[in-house]
DNA sequence: GTAACTTGTTACCTTTTAGTAACAATAAAA
DNA sequence: TTTTATTGTTACTAAAAGGTAACAAGTTAC
């Protein structure tokens, strides 16, 4: 594959993935404090998406040996380097989207 | 809604609509044009993503009335305004994707 | 001793998304 | 006169994605 957006979104595309990401942006995040900031994510597909993610090296899934059990989800340098593209979504949202309502 | 983030996602997210919009930051494309170049979409679903994304207006449609018909879409100036977005996608799929292998 | 806490996994079912094939329309080329 | 060209639409089918509910595990609080 040659072109570097499509290269991009194979990672970072899709339905649940950018906003994850995004929300990771702001620290660190247990699973639960990422269902309620995400609160249209089923536990299911939460899991899943974090799976993913972890596997392509954005994040980085930090689990402690204690019951009730903790995790803590956190960007690795490659997932914090996404962070102008998300600066720019930010800009242009504030701009075209929310100010238009 | 409040995150911007969101509110961009919510135009521009999806499995289709990023690419359909790349390819047309290079410019006015027909119909068919748009089928080679993302060679992986089918037919009905780049009319209905095309369809979608004219209803947000990111997209103009002009259609010709040729036979055989002839359908020029281009971006308007509010998916003109999206390319710092995609410029960013740019510049980390050639950082961190292509030059990885 | 029983319930609640947290982060999952799994099985099963529903919904959404996508693919395929047939059809339309008509002027120009073969 | 039959085929080709282009951009769709529609109906039907297949695949992907997602939702729900049950279960696990062990410590702490009731």
């Amino acid at each position: 594959m040659s072109c570097p957006v499509t290269a991009t979104l194979g990672v970072i595309g899709g339905k649940w993935k950018p906003i994850i990401l995004y929300c990771l942006t702001s620290g660190t995040k247990r699973f639960g404090e990422l269902s309620v900031r995400i609160p249209t994510i089923s536990g299911k597909v939460l899991t899943e998406q974090l799976k993913s993610l972890e596997e392509d090296g954005l994040v980085l899934r930090k689990q402690y040996k204690e019951i009730p059990p903790r995790v803590e989800y956190s960007l690795t340098e490659m997932g914090e380097s996404l962070s102008p593209i998300f600066n720019q979504m930010e800009v242009w949202g504030n701009k075209h989207v929310l100010l238009k309502s």
